[in-house]
RNA sequence: GGUCGGAUGGCCGAGAGGCGAGGCAAGGGACUGCAAAUCCCUCUACACGGGUUCAAAUCCCGUUCCGACCUCCA
């Protein structure tokens, strides 16, 4: 098997992944400030990055996922006097909204999830640290600042220069050293919530809590830090200083995913073009919509359009037949397996697309063997098929995509349908093409589509899209 | 101004010196009472101008256009 080469922002190359302790691997994730429901673009992060974590986890490794869960900030604050209730309602409300748009798309929960409000204590250890250390100094006022000049591999990430830079406009210039300072601690404002500190009481600023929580869950060193591209600056430059100013190793490897744009621009609230995840799951399923967000390439810009995911979801509604006829002509599901071309696709760099053109070859040979009665080949491609499936996340046989209704219900269904097809199969057999297209017409009228197929008739629940 | 990414067929979307990924759509065919499903076949491409090379979508130089970040961002 070959092995894994994965890219990295800071060297902004591909190279061979070597954990840091071996058949372990420690990912820290930025996850959602909780201010607003998801939009597609949040979830695309969760879902490249799940992929990234079923893909460690098949190849053997032990894998720990942290995605933090940003649960105090501005916006935040904003937000809860604009809908008039406390902050922390606020903030649990849109932690749910995220919760279940991450669940409707078969994202695996976090190993952890750790909120911002619950690190306090760290955050304040690591800020005194950083200030015993000399690199970040209380002016007096109840900031508490990060010194950028001290640190001579500050902005390596995003490859700018300090000088190019505009001075931050979030503090009061007067307190900073250097205008380029930022903020690790904000001084409490009347009516805003606060913490006390040896520096006066406050809240945290943007960057802090994941330097703390990346260390307090992963230890000073590991091996992957994520997030979306627009995090490179100033986020995780600023977690760099932070935490190697604390002296931390902090993160091996840096991977960003790309946007979901529309119309060529980035999804974004401000911009008015987002596209909330609760709005499209009522016109596809969480499994059609993961498969659509999962299919390009975590690095490739994904120009969202209604009929691109509509198109998608007809393409893995096909796969998805095959392994469902698959089933019914094997007596038992696919046992999953990992090809060598899809392990070799993924192993570079998570090559998706090209891991679905094997997928699509496995498809078509597998309904040919169908056609001939091949079970042989129809079982190798259906467990082939699944296997990639289950590593995408978009396993149909996953009890996260159950549907509801039981098997009680759809024995029951099937036992009806049966007699209507009985009832078909005999005016077919006495040429009354009349009666049996009337059966036919009147069972999808129903929503009940019939297929003819070489092992006889067959019927399926329609899934049309409400647009 | 600084930093970075992109432009591939009707559409989506890979590839990164030499065999035209794949999907969707379209057209033709097979199967079928019809339909659906399935299979087979066909079609079409690398923004523009130079250069390097036996060979360029891929490398180099230049140009145009689009987008991102530069202290809210997945």
């Amino acid at each position: 098997m070959s092995s894994l080469s994965l890219y990295d922002t800071l060297t902004r190359t591909t190279s061979a992944f070597v954990p840091l302790k071996a058949g372990e691997v420690g990912i820290y994730l930025c996850g959602a400030t909780v201010q607003a429901p998801p939009h597609i673009g949040h979830v695309r992060s969760g879902v490249n990055f799940d992929i990234l974590r079923r893909w460690l986890t098949k190849s053997g490794y032990n894998v720990t996922f942290i995605r933090n869960v940003t649960d105090i900030d501005d916006k935040i604050l904003h937000k809860a006097v604009h809908e008039k209730a406390p902050w922390w309602a606020v903030a649990m409300k849109y932690e749910r909204a995220f919760s279940d748009a991450y669940a409707a798309l078969n994202v695996q929960p976090p190993t952890y999830e750790p909120r911002a409000t619950g690190h306090i204590t760290q955050m304040i250890e690591l800020m005194a640290l950083l200030i015993e250390r000399g690199a970040a100094y209380a002016p007096g006022n109840g900031d508490v600042y990060l010194d950028v000049r001290k640190l001579s591999s500050y902005l390596t990430l995003s490859r700018q220069k300090l000088d190019d830079l505009q001075p931050a406009a979030d503090a009061d210039e007067t307190n900073k050293k250097d205008p380029r300072d930022f903020a690790l601690w904000k001084a409490a404002k009347p009516g805003d919530p606060s913490w006390p500190t040896p520096w006066g009481p406050g809240r945290p600023g943007w960057h802090l809590e994941c330097s703390a929580m990346a260390k307090a869950y992963l230890g000073e060193a590991f091996d992957i830090h994520g997030g979306g591209l627009d995090l490179i600056f100033p986020h995780h430059e600023n977690e760099i200083a932070q935490s190697e100013s604390a002296g931390y190793a902090f993160a091996k490897r840096w991977m960003h995913n790309a946007w979901v744009t529309a119309s060529g621009e980035k999804m974004s609230k401000s911009l008015g073009n987002s596209l909330q995840v609760a709005e499209l799951l009522k016109t596809v399923r969480g499994i059609e919509l993961r498969w659509y967000l999962g299919s390009a390439h975590y690095r490739s810009m994904l120009e969202f359009s209604h009929d691109a995911l509509s198109e998608s979801a007809t393409a893995f509604r096909r796969i998805e037949s095959f392994l469902t006829r698959a089933t019914e002509i094997l007596g038992s599901a696919p046992t999953p397996v990992i090809s060598q071309g899809f392990s070799d696709a993924m192993n570079d760099d998570l090559a998706v697309p090209t891991a679905l053109a094997g997928i699509s070859e496995a498809l078509r040979l597998g309904n040919s063997a169908i056609t001939s009665g091949d079970k042989a080949v129809i079982s190798s491609s259906a467990n082939e098929i699944r296997g990639a499936l289950e590593v995408l996340g978009c396993d149909p046989f996953d009890s996260a995509f159950a549907t509801s209704g039981g098997a009680d219900l759809t024995g029951a269904l099937d036992g009806v349908i049966q007699l209507a097809l009985a009832q078909r199969a005999a005016a077919r057999d006495r040429k009354d093409f009349a009666a049996s297209d009337q059966i036919r017409d009147g069972l999808a009228a129903l929503g009940i589509v019939i297929e003819d197929t070489a092992q006889g008739p067959r019927w399926s629940i329609s899934q049309i899209s409400e647009k």
